[in-house]
RNA sequence: GGGCGAUUAACUCAGUUGGUUCAGAGUGCCUCCCUUACAAGGAGGAAGUCGGGGGUUCGAGUCCCUCAUUGCCCA
């Protein structure tokens, strides 16, 4: 059979995902087997794959593979949430080029469209996880907009305001204008800008006086109802019981006195805005000020501000400036920077907004989730980010949960009466709770609130949901596949959804939601910025599947990506991936180009066999142990070392036959076991290439995918020990080789001279590895050879060239100065008794062997450098 | 402003209760080689005062203090 030089993996990814899918591998149901269990962190459903994506689904799908083979029933469950603001947004826009106006759409309408954008477009990013070889399970794929998904958050709110967690009132919100709905305080983005800092003043009622204010916001001072000085500041004792007129407006307003204004901030005086500031509000609360709100929801001014009704906060403020300036009220502006709050769907600046909305109280709540964490039942890889979550968790706000959005779910709250409310699962059952406290409601009196749920609101459940956990709790699935194993997400979401994950796990399946959550870096470009959209910086993972095949990719992904560190990306990691791809392969192209014959197998042989059995074994427990601890990337590389120093370099050089010879069966047979348990331990992290060299070394029903894990034996460690010994000849010959220059196909002879008892079980590969025509012990030094030391024994290269003594000398001096220091460092231990008193037995002991070695070594360079001299 | 991290080779990172020849890995770089699986490769090599300073200890990348730089979260 003729196998391509390279390996191409178009073909066989397809061929393979497509196998895999026909033969239900992803599929989970419960059985016998312990269950391992992930749940994905659902994308949003008009989003596409970005290189975000990418890291953390590799993750995940490292670990479902490596699950399925340990023997577990692995059961990863896809899917998509409705990213209520984001979609909304889209459909809006998809709308208005149509020249379609929302507010022309009744909410059925506006809802069919929306549909319409996410059966066209939804879906696309799980179609694109396949190409990545994301092994889930398709059939279990949910939407948070499902009917059951949304029942279920339905019948949550419903019972958390029965349990008095959920209140309606009028708040502070973060309210984004371009969306025109609030936010959650996590959906808010602080970012550091350029501003102006503008020095106003105002009259003082009843005089020629002014005061000075400065505020980065001028047009807020159409809603000023107040003065703030600080009781203390000596500059405004005498304005006490006095009014300002403010400018323009001409309104006068009192000036109070408060704590809360810091002195050396600006002027010290603060023009007091209840509408437009949550301290301002707070402010206007404690001292009973008028609240003047002069925003409309879309960010223009409306009636109140009596100005520049109808125009944009942001053109307000030129021109208002403009105009404060003209009459003398303008007294300067300084450039500042300051933090500015941003909505993280539409970028549009937030304003603290007064409005009604409904709140979810956290304080008692999130206890569970918090402790839980802390004390490890639920443990973060890495452990870092206990802290900040401990910090969030400690200073938890109660959660805004409405949005006045319409693609969601609606919240279930039916008003009758003007403002009088009730709270249930149908408009129906809404009815009989309304009729008992009047009985002549009807349902045509009932009007259901208009706003919807946050997304997140839905995604908290998630855990339980997709297993239907909340409409059936003690159903057989959620009893099987909760708790869940590992969630593996981003950071940035660890407030926004992992924690209410846990509390909702707590409060609804009284455990934990999953047992471990890894935490992933961001993709950064070289620059070190973030991937995005908008900076155009980020590949195309499908065209760098295509490029590199998607095992190269998940390769490179993962090949400097510990937990939790950023993972800087660059293509090259892509194509390191691609190599390793290709050397594993031409590795296969090797074995199998080999013919067999019936020859005894070479002693050399035997031993690298019984050498690379023993080294698989004590890498494979370093890589269990990678895996326990969850350090991916150093299970990848662990993995990468074995296959291509270990297996390639060292085993495959040292049982390859001759040129055009043939190899013995048993050798050929252990060497295409060895391939075939390295291909297991590749699977996870490469499954396309792994299952088609599988197929390759023999015709067989089982796939790769579903085989078993290699079992862990006893190792010896002695016959490891040798090889290193071995290896260092071999090198060192190498070196001899290549500074003078001799081919690999000149043979050359080797006289050893043993100072201490090493094995020689290896000398037949080291006979092999370097092409020597003679290996012999020797009680001499042999006059006139090169010469080069292990341990402490003595080897000799006879050449033809005549050996350079200067440069001898000068190597052997450079060793023998770095071995007296060496054994300086550890006598000036030796001889300090409190060490010898205090340290542990053993490292004492291990410190007297390094004496007797460095001492034994000392001896032999010294008897070199004076037979040279 | 508050909190939490990080700083080890040119780059990206390991370094697991302080103690094996502990200063590591991968990449990159340099030299040689298109040798017979693989040039997407092989062989060899150089490269770090472990951010600065102080302390604890017989012993410190490792623990403590401090300064500097930097990142993240929150306000």
């Amino acid at each position: 059979m003729s196998i391509s030089k390279t390996y191409k993996p178009a073909s066989a990814e397809e061929k393979w995902y497509a196998h895999w899918l026909s033969k239900g591998y992803f599929n989970s149901k419960p059985d016998d087997r312990q269950a391992y269990t992930i749940v994905i962190p659902p994308p949003n459903v008009t989003g596409v794959l970005h290189m975000g994506h990418m890291l953390n689904n590799t993750l995940q799908d490292v670990l479902i593979r490596k699950a399925r083979m340990q023997g577990f029933n692995a059961c990863w469950v896809p899917g998509t949430d409705h990213a209520s603001i984001a979609t909304e947004a889209k459909v809006v826009q998809k709308l208005a080029k149509e020249g379609i106006d929302k507010s022309d759409l009744s909410r059925e309408e506006f809802l069919e469209h929306a549909w319409e954008w996410k059966e066209k477009h939804g879906g696309i990013i799980l179609e694109q996880l396949k190409k990545l070889g994301a092994s889930c399970d398709w059939d279990r794929t949910k939407f948070t907009m499902d009917d059951n998904m949304s029942e279920s958050v339905i019948k949550v709110f419903v019972d958390l305001h029965q349990k008095g967690l959920i209140y309606r009132g009028v708040r502070m919100v973060n309210w984004d204008p371009s969306a025109q709905t609030a936010l959650s305080d996590e959906e808010v983005i602080h970012k550091e800008v350029n501003s102006k800092l503008y020095h106003i003043r105002y009259q003082i009622e009843g005089s020629d006086d002014y005061l000075t204010v400065a505020t980065t916001r001028p047009e807020t001072i159409l809603g000023d109802s107040a003065i703030c000085v600080n009781p203390n500041d000596e500059r405004y004792t005498h304005l006490n019981g006095k009014k300002a007129i403010v400018p323009l407006i001409d309104r006068s307003v009192p000036i109070i006195f408060d704590e809360y204004v810091d002195m050396e901030f600006g002027t010290g005086a603060l023009k007091v805005t209840p509408a437009h500031d949550i301290n301002d509000y707070q402010l206007g609360d404690k001292h009973g000020l008028e609240v003047i709100d002069i925003l409309n929801d879309d960010g223009t001014l409306n009636e109140s501000a009596q100005l520049y009704v109808g125009k944009d906060r942001f053109d307000v403020r030129k021109e208002i400036s403009k105009d404060l300036e003209e009459k003398s009220h303008l007294v300067k502006t300084e450039d500042l920077l300051n933090k500015v709050g941003f909505s993280e769907r539409t970028d549009a600046v937030i304003e603290p907004k007064l409005s009604m909305q409904w709140f979810f109280k956290m304080d008692e709540f999130s206890k569970p989730a918090l402790e839980n964490v802390m004390n490890d039942t639920i443990k973060f890889h890495p452990e870092k980010f206990k802290n900040t979550y401990r910090h969030w968790m400690e200073n938890i706000k109660d959660w805004c949960v409405s949005r006045q959005l319409w693609w969601g779910q609606q919240i279930p709250a039916y008003f009758y009466e003007g403002n009088n409310y009730v709270v249930a699962e149908s408009k129906e059952l809404a009815l009989k709770e309304a009729q008992k406290i009047n009985p002549n409601i009807t349902l045509s009196d009932l009007r259901q609130d208009e706003d919807v749920l946050d997304t997140w609101f839905s995604s908290w459940l998630w855990p339980i949901s997709v297993f239907d956990g909340i409409r059936n709790p003690d159903n057989e699935e959620v009893n099987y596949y909760y708790p869940t194993n590992d969630l593996v997400t981003a950071p940035e979401i660890l407030f926004f959804w992992v924690a209410r994950m846990i509390m909702a796990g707590y409060e609804y399946k009284g455990e934990l939601p999953f047992k471990n959550v890894y935490l992933t870096g961001i993709v950064r470009d070289k620059l070190g910025r973030k991937m995005s959209k908008s900076l155009g910086n980020s590949p195309n993972p499908i065209e760098l599947i295509n490029k590199h095949g998607a095992d190269g990719v998940r390769v490179g992904m993962l090949l400097s990506s510990p937990a939790g560190n950023d993972l800087p990306f660059d293509e090259s990691l892509c194509e390191q991936g691609r190599n390793f791809s290709n050397k594993i392969w031409n590795a296969t192209r090797l074995i199998k180009g080999w013919e067999v014959a019936d020859i005894n197998q070479p002693e050399s042989s035997a031993i690298a066999i019984d050498w690379f059995e023993n080294k698989f074994q004590i890498t494979l427990e370093l890589i269990n142990q990678a895996f326990e601890k969850y350090r991916i990337s150093e299970a990848l590389m662990l993995t990468y070392r074995l296959v291509w120093d270990d297996f390639c370099s060292w085993y495959l050089e040292s049982i390859k036959p001759d040129y055009q010879k043939p190899i013995d069966s048993k050798t050929l047979d252990d060497t295409t076991l060895f391939l075939e348990n390295l291909l297991k331990l590749l699977h996870p992290f490469m499954p396309f290439l792994t299952e088609e060299i599988w197929h390759l070394l023999a015709e067989r029903d089982e796939d790769i995918i579903v085989s078993s894990w290699p079992k862990s034996k006893e190792v010896n460690q002695s016959i490891i020990n040798d090889f290193d010994y071995a290896t260092e000849i071999v090198s060192a010959i190498r070196t001899i080789r290549k500074d003078k220059q001799i081919p690999n196909k000149d043979a050359l002879k080797l006289f050893v001279k043993t100072n201490e008892d090493t094995s020689n079980s290896m000398d037949s590969l080291v006979f092999r590895l370097v092409n020597l025509s003679e290996l012999s012990y020797t009680e001499d030094a042999v006059d006139g050879a090169f010469s080069f030391r292990v341990k402490s024994n003595e080897f000799f290269v006879p050449l033809s060239d005549n050996i350079d003594v200067g440069a001898e000398l000068e190597k052997l001096h450079s060793e023998l100065d770095y071995t007296h220091g060496f054994l300086k460092s550890v006598e000036g231990k030796l001889s300090n008794e409190r060490f010898v008193n205090n340290a542990p037995e053993q490292v004492v002991a291990i410190e007297r062997k390094k004496q007797s070695d460095a001492l034994a070594k000392i001896a032999v360079l010294e008897d070199q450098i004076k037979a040279l001299s």
